[in-house]
DNA sequence: AATGAATGAGAGTTCATTCAT
DNA sequence: AATGAATGAACTCTCATTCAT
């Protein structure tokens, strides 16, 4: 039985290897830059076995992506739930969201990228894992929206506002926010060291403290919305 | 000499209907989707001359891109000249971003995907392109930027206000609302109609009314800005 | 001993199971087209105890061959057996043949696929299994050139006829109807219910009487041959 | 202009030998067991040129049957006509297939090849490929019907004659027979030279006279139906 | 200027078979 | 005896790009 056992743990670690894998040359190269070849080389098995974790190159893409969703769902649900007043449960979840960009960048980036690609799992064949990547953003939305309604409830924000449509300002506007800091960085680093002077500009983005961004564009909101 | 330039004005319109049809092909179906043979096709002219006009598939893509930035840089520009105050001038370009968004969705969905999927011309073979490139995107911010340094001059903003900060604030916010929004509105389109309840949230998608969110938006940061 | 007994039997079952999981599935989708785990998952065992029972793809469908000239030679046997005269001795065999087609169509199918498509077991590293099958082969004409052999010293048979050319001219004459007939009889269940024009003539071989059709080319062969 | 003419006479003779090269391997490896590649190998061109030329592996391979069919129904339809007397048309029906079989052993082997292995090219993407295909097979069937149908206006052949069956008895057990004769003179060639007793019965098919044998069942067939 | 033809370099995927347990 | 896991070797097919004409 401990035979089993050591088994089954051997087989769930090299997922999470070819997950990790997936994950950083799909960052890396992008994803349709990424071949099924050198996923398999990083993890040292042959091509044909990666195909004995993942029916294919877009499930093995869905499933990390799920996973980043699981874990963005969760940080911000632990991080609101820490929270007593409903206020501060929404500045948690605007802090948590660059923390969570911070901590894993990959899955911020892939969770983006899906949805920017039109590689979302519309008419799939994998039905289970597609319902899961709905069911996940769903859940996600829900959080926020949730909060914002409680705070209608208690008084604290107006009624007049709609409570998706401030769900979405708060979070989409956040993610501008960080996805163009973060794309700037990145080809401030990619670029070569005599770099022409209309790119100076780039050199702008370097100093610039998104927190201290992010917590002034949610308190202009979270002022906006307050009663 | 009359040959000569007919000769120059039928290459430029051919080179214009190739950016066209590309435009739409990568729209349509996503950049790595679409191939030269497509867009060949699409002309009506051979793949092989295709790159008579363009270098790469590359360059074509970042042809269109750059002239989307011009379009938009363009509309910005006219839009807060038209203007005579600076805050004005400020929601002129606000206001103008959605325009452009709903007058070139195109453009606006390329510059983004540009952005998004690491097709950023760093290291580059066509350097002018790529010079252009960064150029005209440095306009843009700076259009903005000085619109908020003379905010600050005219007293009308605060000068604790970091103007490039701010004009990230602005700009990135409303461009992370309106891909959001027009993600999902396009995920509702391709979804089939007897899609699960899992995804019965995509509906609230639906009424929601992007001016006013973007209005709101950017009068909580001005409002924020302001002195 | 009682337990050993018991799994030999247990084995010799399963063995028989896989065997007729092959032959199905072969005749189904063809046997290129039959994968081991389609097999393997008929039957509930892995893939690798399929191994267990038969050294290769190749064994396995000429083991099942082999059952099939087994069945034919016994059918074929018995049926001219039943006979005291030699001619209707001749007769009966032309007759099991449809018989054995119309009661064994898979495995009619298979010894004729073996021996259209260049699955032979020449060169082959299970010698054993190869020597059968020759050996069965064998033992169905040499049936029939011995009959006709009788016949001949009987007075019954002309003298002039040779023996084995006519046992060939009997056999694949018989072979090489049934098979056409079932070819299109195949055909024609599945072409879609709108097929064009130039196909209509595949219905005529729907109205055929296979029987009565190999009965008269028997007799004309017969009369030919009879003295 | 002669460029362009000289440009598809090459064309078409590449074309020629890929079909040529696709022929013979298929025959001598068989249809499954041939590549792509091998098939460029033998012209000295590159994989992805193949593709120029034959949209898949099936569309070359049912182009060659279609030469296949066209050869065939002209030469018996050639062969027909060179007579005057109906018998004489189908006896030289007859003696042509054989001829047909020697000269064109390939094209006689992929014809039933593609019968018995259910590559038929049933719902296809190639529609008319298919239905050049159906048709031609029509018209050989025809070709022979109306020989029959002639035969029995003209106080011939019996009445109570059925065409249609005639012709597939005629045709198909000639057919059948063909096929095993080549496949144990196939067999033959392709064994050890010491080969084991069971086999020896194969010499038997050496010494056969194929045209012989066809002459006599033909002969008799036709003497079933004279009047 | 325009193009038909050609291709190198892969892409994702499949499958019979082996082997450690 | 049975199997889960692994893999080598292919497979068909695609596409951006080049080049001779």
């Amino acid at each position: 039985m401990g035979v089993v056992e050591r088994k089954e743990r051997e087989k769930e670690s090299r997922r999470q290897e070819i997950l990790k894998a997936g994950e950083q040359l799909f960052i890396l190269q992008g994803v349709q830059n990424t071949t099924m070849e050198q996923i398999a080389n990083r993890v040292e098995i042959s091509r044909a076995t990666l195909y004995l974790y993942f029916r294919s190159k877009e499930e093995l893409f869905h499933t990390i992506v799920l996973n980043a969703l699981n874990v963005l769902f969760d940080m911000m649900e632990e991080r609101s739930r820490l929270e007593e007043a409903t206020e501060k449960k929404l500045t948690a979840i605007g802090r948590g969201y660059l923390d969570f960009y911070k901590q894993y960048r990959n899955y911020f980036k892939l969770i983006n990228y899906m949805e920017d690609s039109g590689q979302v799992p519309v008419e799939y064949d994998s039905i289970e894992l597609s319902a899961q990547l709905f069911r996940k953003s769903n859940d996600i939305w829900d959080l926020i929206v949730k909060i914002i309604d409680k705070g209608k409830e208690e008084g604290y924000i107006k009624e007049s506002v709609d409570s998706f449509e401030t769900a979405i300002m708060l979070w989409s506007s956040s993610n501008g926010i960080i996805q163009i800091i973060d794309h700037f960085k990145y080809i401030h680093n990619e670029l070569p060291a005599d770099f022409p002077p209309e790119m100076q500009f780039l050199h702008n983005f370097y100093s610039i403290n998104p927190e201290k961004m992010l917590n002034t564009l949610w308190d202009m909101i979270l002022k906006g919305i307050r009663k």
